[in-house]
DNA sequence: TTCAATGTTTAGAC
DNA sequence: GGTCTAAACATTGA
């Protein structure tokens, strides 16, 4: 699932959890999403001194390099406390259970234990805990990049659509050189806004009242602000509800997103528009499913 | 069997 | 240089 929302949700709780924390060991089991090859050996002591995000990218900081992980359609990331060996068996493993948390991803039903076929890198910090990168359709990769070379991975995104400098103003010349591009992949487009997904994309543009095939050329003065103010109104809300989980992972652990409930338009193909009743259309639009009121959004 | 799926990249046409 | 499209990556489930 990942898009901004819920990179940024792992990104807070990671960073919770182990900053400060070292790698004691690392293993990985499909070469091709990892590089650079030797990766289990230069992670090796790898102490974690921040998290951070950009774009969709989750970043582990270290003393000179980024651990760079990304998602894509099916990634997943768990960290796993250490056990306490301390308490009996039965406690041990309601209590494990308590303090087993899912930091977001794609979820993967009926699959609960850890590691499991979806594993595809396992870090083990020297305290204990362990962090699983799952991924189903293994999109995904993790990258340990120096930190210039991270910065030149940063540097193609676009503007952070929930930071300062994403100014109306700012949005306004996007869409100008936009020009005749669709709504739809001009808004994906990760150099120009970085961040927005396939999800948010159909949210904003139903909360901005502009279908995602109009131009971006045609967008009245009034329209631009309308979807400028969407994207930043969607996304923080989607954080608040810590981003959307299609299924729950983890049964009633009350950490799962809850984005997904709140979603007006996305998903909803064949269902009414919560504002006016209008069948919702769902349509392809470069080659990615597309939902909209054709009433409500012009 | 066929289609669609939360992302990104690439190739080719215009 | 830009934009658009389809396809590719790999897997599952409806």
């Amino acid at each position: 699932m990942p898009e901004l929302p819920e990179v940024e949700t792992i990104k807070r709780d990671l960073e919770k959890k182990i900053i400060g924390h070292t790698i004691r060991e690392a293993a990985i089991s499909v070469p091709k999403m990892v590089s650079p090859k030797d990766l289990p050996k230069r992670l090796k002591g790898f102490r974690v001194l921040g998290v951070s995000r950009r774009a969709k990218l989750l970043i582990l900081e270290g003393k000179s390099d980024f651990l760079l992980f990304h998602l894509k359609m099916t990634g997943q990331i768990v960290l796993r406390p250490a056990q306490d060996f301390s308490i009996k068996d039965g406690e041990a493993r309601q209590r494990r259970q308590q303090k087993q948390i899912i930091f977001g991803g794609h979820p993967i039903i009926g699959l609960k234990e850890l590691p499991n076929k979806y594993t595809r890198a396992i870090f083990c910090f020297t305290n204990g805990d362990i962090l699983y990168f799952n991924d189903l359709r293994k999109f995904g990769y993790i990258k340990l990049v120096s930190k210039t070379e991270g910065e030149k991975i940063f540097g193609k995104y676009g503007v952070e659509p929930l930071e300062k400098s994403f100014t109306l103003e700012h949005f306004i010349e996007l869409i100008k050189k936009a020009k005749t591009a669709r709504l739809k992949p001009f808004l994906l487009n990760q150099e120009k806004i970085s961040g927005l997904g396939n999800i948010y994309v159909d949210e904003a543009c139903f909360l901005a009242g502009v279908r995602p095939m109009r131009k971006a050329n045609t967008l009245t003065r009034r329209e631009q602000e309308k979807l400028w103010r969407a994207i930043k109104t969607i996304l923080a809300l989607s954080i608040k509800h810590r981003g959307t989980s299609f299924n729950t992972y983890i049964d009633a652990d009350g950490l799962t997103g809850r984005f997904w409930k709140y979603r007006k338009i996305y998903g909803r193909r064949g269902e009414l528009c919560l504002v006016c009743k209008t069948p919702i259309v769902y349509t392809k639009l470069v080659g990615r499913g597309t939902h909209y009121c054709p009433k409500c959004q012009k």
